[in-house]
DNA sequence: CATGAATGAGAATTCATTCAT
DNA sequence: AATGAATGAATTCTCATTCAT
């Protein structure tokens, strides 16, 4: 069900995660990528209308695709701390195994590269992991926080230790991921000692 | 011991901040720093020598701001715990009270735009915080985990945090940076429960 | 004996004149046209050699039509005066029903949009006026003056006033036309006043 | 009193004009225009906001000089015969002296290339002929009409005639500026005869 | 005959940087 | 020190034309 990409348009996403996490934003032009994707400049315009929009449906794209991986196992019945658990590691699994296309997203999400309605529209693709976090809060499991917090403080925290990662300076080995999640977990958990 | 600005490089970094912030890098055009700072172009080139060179000294004059902030009080020997809060909760401070500085960091951090060698530099500039964790650990106080894991749920989500608050999603009230600070200590904290 | 367009030649002719009449001529692309007609790009490239090939035969196809509504009832015998007012009247009638194509013309014939050649060849198309003028001059009817003068005064203000009512400044009435043909016919007309 | 060019407006004016003319105007690219300007393409937008802008500038420019030359001994309360004529020859002194500038505002006149404001502009400059022949007709001197007809039978002619002298078809001497003239006054009058 | 995806040269416009004043 | 006009390479986007289907 979930969008395919034609071939020249994945050809053109390729390029751009290249150029973009090789040296940045600012150098990634359309000739380039055109370029690299083996492409004319023109061919670009027939699949998107501009720029702008190339970057905003890739990042929908990108976006789509990590939560598939997110969720394509996700009971929104089950118990939450197994839900919860399992949708980390997808998440955390999807930006390792993909971390070009994870710093795109990180990189969007900070800075106005990307325009708000695309923004907009992404927010809908994790609606089952906030769900899960509001029942998480009711069953008094998750702590009672907006949940920009225990998103800042369990998901987002993935962006840099694959950033870190890329720089080569952090392996990220299956033992540090799980002692990651320890840690994730112990954030958002209600805490119930001392 | 800090560098100070003289008077037009504080326009310049102001000019920056807005623009970037308000429109993103690809919008911050010299003529359109110059513009805002109320000088002209090629006075920018006097205190500048190019414009890379112009991003990565506000990159690292800002740092050097922060980490000023951050460690201000720092006693290099007091108690693991006490030190940290007092670290996390000056950074917190910073980058709510300087957002705009806060942002810029975050672009910085994630992609291209200043030079590897700024950011080695800037690195630096931690150190007072790593040699805690360091000692940290070695007390069996804080998780035996590179410093980057405790980095990337403690301090990194900050950045997030702001970015959120910035786009008014968010109020960060004293209340909820409380709360904040509870979930990172519970995260990185060595966990002795189960 | 006229040449006919095949079914495809007048779409592309109702498109482009369409297109040149609303947005000019620099908008009139290929692609524009094609999708205005109906038709795919390279059908176009079935029918006429090129662009330019396309803007000649065009212009030559419509300065055919006029001048075929022009003479149609010519009698290259008949009395100059007659003569004279019937093609006046027969290109009037044809540049108010036709007002596309006439500023198609008047837009060709001040620029070099289309080739000197095809321009020469259309000049031909004219033969019949011009001999009528001739046999007015000689018979001491028409001024003497080269021709161009003869025509500036009578035939050429025809395509301003079309113009002029394209952009609904003046409405062109049967008593204007006669009235406008009374001031050509006292232009051209040898003055034996005073 | 009149609006002043500076140096490179004055060169790109020339070179817009010797490209429009010789090429038309989809072949006047800012590229060429600098070029043939001797300065480079960045300069001419320190001078203009866009090629649209300097479309429109050069055309009111034009224009106004235009009406400068053909108003400059213009007496508002002299004789309309006497006026008329004197206005007339100034236009068609300066049509045939600016043979290119009168081309350019001949293209422009009939299709979109400048905007409707600057036409709207332009026309303002005409108001001392447009009250002169308001005045004659009053008078009984100049015929009944729209001023569109007065218009197109007497000042528009000559743009056809310059652009006809410009290829060399025809001379345009004083005696034939002359017996134009009485072709022109002849069409407008008032005619008593018959 | 007809299509329309693909091309790449060329268009308008912007931008970091220089330099005469 | 400070200015800002001038530069021309680089950017985004368009367009006439081709050609495999």
């Amino acid at each position: 069900m979930r969008y395919q990409l034609k071939e020249k348009e994945k050809a053109v996403l390729e390029a751009t995660l290249d150029l973009v996490n090789n040296r940045g934003f600012h150098d990634a032009s359309m000739a380039k990528i055109a370029k690299l994707a083996g492409i004319s400049v023109g061919t670009i315009y027939l699949y998107f209308e501009n720029k702008q929009d190339m970057l905003d449906r890739l990042y929908l794209f990108i976006k789509a695709e990590m939560c598939a991986s997110a969720f394509w196992d996700h009971d929104p019945e089950g118990e939450v701390e197994e839900e919860f658990r399992k949708i980390w590691y997808h998440i955390a699994e999807y930006k390792l195994n993909h971390w070009r296309e994870a710093m795109y997203l990180a990189n969007c999400d900070i800075s106005p590269i990307v325009q708000e309605e695309a923004k907009r529209k992404a927010i809908n693709f994790l609606e089952p992991f906030l769900n899960l976090c509001r029942r998480g809060q009711e069953e008094g499991i998750l702590r009672r926080e907006s949940l920009y917090f225990i998103y800042a403080f369990s998901i987002n925290p993935l962006s840099y230790l694959v950033s870190i990662k890329a720089e080569g300076k952090v392996k990220l080995t299956k033992k540090q991921i799980d002692e990651s999640y320890r840690m994730v977990w112990n954030a958002v958990r209600v805490d119930d000692r001392k």
